[in-house]
RNA sequence: CGGGGUGUAGCGCAGCCCGGUUAGCGCGCGUCGUUCGGGACGACGAGGUCGGGAGUUCAAAUCUCCCCACCCCGACCA
């Protein structure tokens, strides 16, 4: 346990909240729901886009950008979208401001905007109308574009990283000839995040597709990926959209085929966003604090000099430095904490902070040629010759990435259940938590009853798996999917 | 928007009932010294419109009224 970080056990949330404040991730904003993304959770967000980013060009999409600000009237163009977005959109009603007879800057009465704009909630509507303008013909097809942005949902209850106003993500937006190549599309990004949780964030994930009240407002179909947080909740980690004809209907964006016939093109939405710094906090955090996956640390290894005074540190300097300078080159990125706490208090910092490895280096290990190590993931400590280490370390990184995504799964594998019976389902999400794995009859109506009594909603829709065998765990009824249930953030 | 609560140093709080010295404690912060293999210690020090306004009083952090802000719990969401 550490100090001034709530337990797990006790309270999640505080939890939460307490390692996200203390190891230098996040701040609140000034304004109600805004976060500040401190350096150390900055980088964090970089290292994760980094990897990303480049599958999204490997696949051969491309970056650009496009504007903040959106007509309002854009939002009334696609029925199931404004409905599902107008209840959180921030609007821009004046352009500038103005310091009043007592001396009081207020917004400028004269300067109302004729027609209001809205802040992205999401960019579809913007996209569109300008996608209107470059697709003519299937030669233009497909488009394939991503951006890096910000965007406001204005929220009640927020949660630094897992749900704030503001927030940073991904959001790729493609445009295709046919239904089947939108569909290729939204499952080859599907493919990439959960490549991206899986290999980099050391997280496991279930793909599946999510019900008709779950989906994207606008969407034919949403694919998801879904994990596992310590507390055994749910949290959704990126969805991928199949949007069919609805934006291109909507924006009337059509394109001539091959046939000389008018068209209207396929489109498709995906998007991951900072909230995956909020599920690698919760996939592997204890009550230490983080446990990083190398691949994504800030730092990967942190070098904690033992020394009595300067000549002791000189010492360390001197035996040390070269190995560093050489893994270095390697590409393993190290933190040498120089500063002049106390070994002790260094050690549950970056415990905290979440680095994979410590390397401890002091007079006794000077002597004997050796260096000590500690894992993050086990804490187990390692102690190894000199010589060895700019081999070894590496390797040991890759087996603490293996080692916390291995945690992850048996974690998610043994709070997953398999049930038929209403009652049984009921008793494992009060008393247990996790994830139920059941039949469903496919019916809104069980969906919503389920959710009445129990909280607990579909996160997705196993759709690959057969439930021609299965009953629907409420219904009783022959069961249409094979989906997972539980309660989700 | 309904219910509950809190505003006092950077953070966490005590003091308020029952008005009365110079408003205190812990952590943190600064300087110096001793320390350093699992959250060191000592000395000295800096830091306050007591959320804001009005009122009662010889006297208000403390009593009265108004306002403001934030937090927690219930209907939405990546």
């Amino acid at each position: 346990m550490s100090k001034g970080i709530t337990p797990q056990s006790q309270n999640y949330a505080s939890w939460y909240t307490d390692v996200v404040k203390q190891a230098g991730l996040a701040d609140y904003g000034p304004v109600k729901g805004t976060m500040v993304i401190r350096p150390y959770g900055f980088i964090l967000w970089e290292n994760i886009k980094e990897p990303l980013d480049r599958m999204i060009k490997e696949t051969g999409h491309v970056n650009a950008y496009f504007p903040l600000l959106i007509p309002k009237s854009f939002f009334s163009k696609e029925a199931e979208h404004i409905k599902g977005f107008a209840k959180e959109c921030a609007v821009v009603t004046h352009t500038r401001l103005k310091i009043d007879d007592e001396g009081e800057i207020i917004v400028d009465p004269e300067s109302k905007l004729e027609e209001e704009v809205i802040i992205r909630p999401t960019s579809e509507t913007v996209i569109w109308s300008m996608y209107k303008k470059w697709i003519q013909s299937y030669r233009d097809l497909p488009v394939l574009i991503n951006q890096w942005v910000n965007i406001v949902r204005w929220e009640m209850r927020t949660r630094l990283f897992l749900r704030t106003s503001e927030f940073l993500w991904q959001e790729g937006h493609t445009a295709h000839a046919t239904a089947e190549e939108a569909e290729e599309e939204t499952l080859k990004i599907l493919g990439l995040y959960k490549k991206l949780a899986e290999e980099f964030l050391a997280i496991p994930v279930l793909t599946g597709l999510k019900s008709e009240s779950e989906k994207f407002a606008g969407a034919e179909q949403t694919y998801c990926i879904e994990a596992m947080m310590r507390d055994k909740r749910a949290l959704q980690a990126g969805t991928s959209h199949n949007l069919g004809q609805n934006f291109s209907r909507a924006f009337n964006v059509t394109f001539q085929n091959r046939d000389n016939q008018e068209e209207l093109v396929f489109a498709t939405s995906w998007g991951v966003s900072t909230r995956l710094v909020g599920a690698v906090i919760m996939a592997h955090g204890d009550d230490k604090g983080l446990r990083l996956p190398p691949k994504i640390a800030p730092y990967q290894v942190v070098m904690v000099p033992i020394s009595r005074d300067e000549s002791g540190c000189l010492k360390v300097r001197k035996f040390i430095s070269p190995v560093l300078d050489e893994m270095r080159a390697k590409g393993v990125r190290i933190y040498e904490d120089w500063s002049d706490n106390t070994p002790g208090f260094k050690f549950n910092e970056w415990e905290m902070k979440g680095v994979p490895l410590r390397l401890e280096v002091g007079p006794r290990d000077i002597e004997g040629g050796k260096a000590v190590l500690v894992r993050r993931d086990t804490g187990e400590k390692i102690i190894l010759e000199k010589n060895v280490l700019t081999e070894q370390i590496p390797l040991l990184l890759e087996e603490i990435q293996k080692g916390l995504f291995d945690q992850a799964l048996a974690f998610r594998q043994k709070n997953t259940h398999t049930v038929s019976s209403y009652s049984n389902f009921k008793d494992i999400i009060e008393n247990k938590g996790g994830f139920i794995r059941c039949g469903w009859d496919g019916t809104q109506k069980t969906e919503m009853k389920i959710k009445e009594d129990t909280k607990a909603t579909i996160r997705c829709i196993l759709y690959k798996e057969d439930p021609s065998e299965m009953r629907c765990v409420y219904s009783g009824n022959s069961a249409k999917h094979v989906v997972i249930y539980g309660k989700a953030y």
